[in-house]
DNA sequence: GTGGGGTTTTGACATGAATCAAAAATGGAT
DNA sequence: ATCCATTTTTGATTCATGTCAAAACCCCAC
């Protein structure tokens, strides 16, 4: 096989925010397009993970946050007893790190889903440009507060509602996640395993796995793996709000 | 009875968080002796809530973050379908309203539990300050993202965890956090109602009730309505990791 | 002191989801 | 294509905690 020419021969390292079509929704967003090359200045791009592997790990020096370009990563927190705890996934678009900022150590373990590329943000030049760039501090306040409210109402999720409730929310959520980045909203598959869900949602694995079925009886979802299509999401929604309805 | 005469006749609105005995907890504990004036600059000091007022109302326009200097504040959300999440408990010394940084309007709502003074920081006026002060800035993503961590710490223990093992850590935090103000950190008395403690943990009622007696029963711990007493803390740290035990 | 509303406690019972067990399906690696 | 490990599904049983009901207690206003 012959040597492939390099139609575009840029510099690796060298990023690219102008283009990026996630600049609607990650950092890019609160910057000004006067303002957006000192971010590409910082931005370290490109770096690739297969899946499984760790963009870093629970207790280590803190160095980095991360934007998901491609693929999905989960977060996750050990307790000292071992027992472990899905905090999160992130999608492309999407900062990995936030709860770390202003920390000496990782909070969190950073694992990739599926083959996932990232973009570097070195936290010295982010804080040092946050405090140059007031719109940007903002977002950065922004997203971490969002971070805060998305904690809390998955703490919500987990001490009132049933598992059926729980899987709907987390459908619900994916869907208008995929929706942002102009996907399709009914019809995408998991990036993650019945595992990371049940933990997540803080179920046994096989009460996924039965709610899933659940759903696909009731004509609501049609499920075959990973793969996923929302048949009704007007159900899916009146089952997030069910609860409500019995307790009004 | 005489007039009383004004010892130190000082503005009623001028901050002095030089005196201030929490200022080893508060935010100026991230700012230089010299920076100091600046951060009493835009603190507007000595509001007072009674018990069950509201500091600030959820999705009512947010402006001031407020740092609690005497008494006890709750926070919570209210769901579309009406149902109230507790989502913190905030002791002298800490900030209430990260989660509404970089948002228009409040996440949530912020009741006093007793009669509560606050220190108010005007949001535009502390990111100003904080553009200003890498220190002050790096501290308020340290916050941040400590509130970050502690909700997931919340998520793990609402998912994971029996209502002896939320109880007890609970009672620990608490303990731990009067403690850091060099107070008794066995022997206080609980700002909140049973109620709260129960939405707070996502249990009901009747099972923190039962909980705490099985404790006193077991000697743990002696409690008196919101008085209680940390007779054995070891016992109470084994049971949060009893868990664990069981499971590995 | 007395009364009354709101807490807190206690008891009996029901139930959603965990657990245990095992079969079925999936997806890499060879 | 085949095998093996892992993931997912299905079934039977158990258990912690919720729910319902009612008594006991507490604090505060009058």
């Amino acid at each position: 096989m012959a040597q492939p020419i390099r139609l575009h021969q840029v510099s690796p390292l060298k990023a690219s925010c102008h283009q990026c079509s996630l600049s609607n929704l990650c950092l890019p967003l609160a910057v000004e397009e006067n303002d957006l090359d000192r971010l590409e200045d910082i931005v370290l791009q490109g770096r690739i993970f297969n899946r499984g592997e760790h963009i870093f790990d629970q207790s280590t020096p803190f160095r980095s946050c991360f934007a998901v370009k491609s693929g999905a990563i989960k977060t996750s927190i050990i307790s000292e007893n071992g027992e472990e705890q899905v905090t999160g996934f992130f999608m492309p678009g999407e900062l990995v790190g936030l709860d770390s900022m202003g920390s000496k150590n990782y909070a969190c373990t950073a694992r990739a889903l599926e083959r996932t590329s990232v973009c570097e943000f070195p936290i010295e030049r982010l804080e040092e440009l946050t405090g140059k760039l007031p719109d940007l501090q903002h977002h950065m306040y922004h997203l971490m507060s969002q971070e805060i409210q998305g904690s809390h109402q998955l703490a919500m999720l987990l001490s009132k509602n049933t598992a059926e409730e729980r899987i709907a929310a987390l459908l619900l959520s994916l869907s208008s996640r995929f929706q942002r980045r102009r996907m399709s909203g009914t019809n995408f598959s998991l990036p993650m395993a019945r595992n990371d869900i049940a933990n997540f949602l803080g179920l046994a694995v096989e009460t996924v796995s039965r709610v899933f079925t659940r759903f696909q009886n009731q004509g609501i979802i049609s499920a075959r793996g990973r793969e996923v299509e929302l048949l009704d999401v007007e159900a899916l929604q009146t089952v997030t709000r069910e609860f409500s309805r019995q307790n009004s």
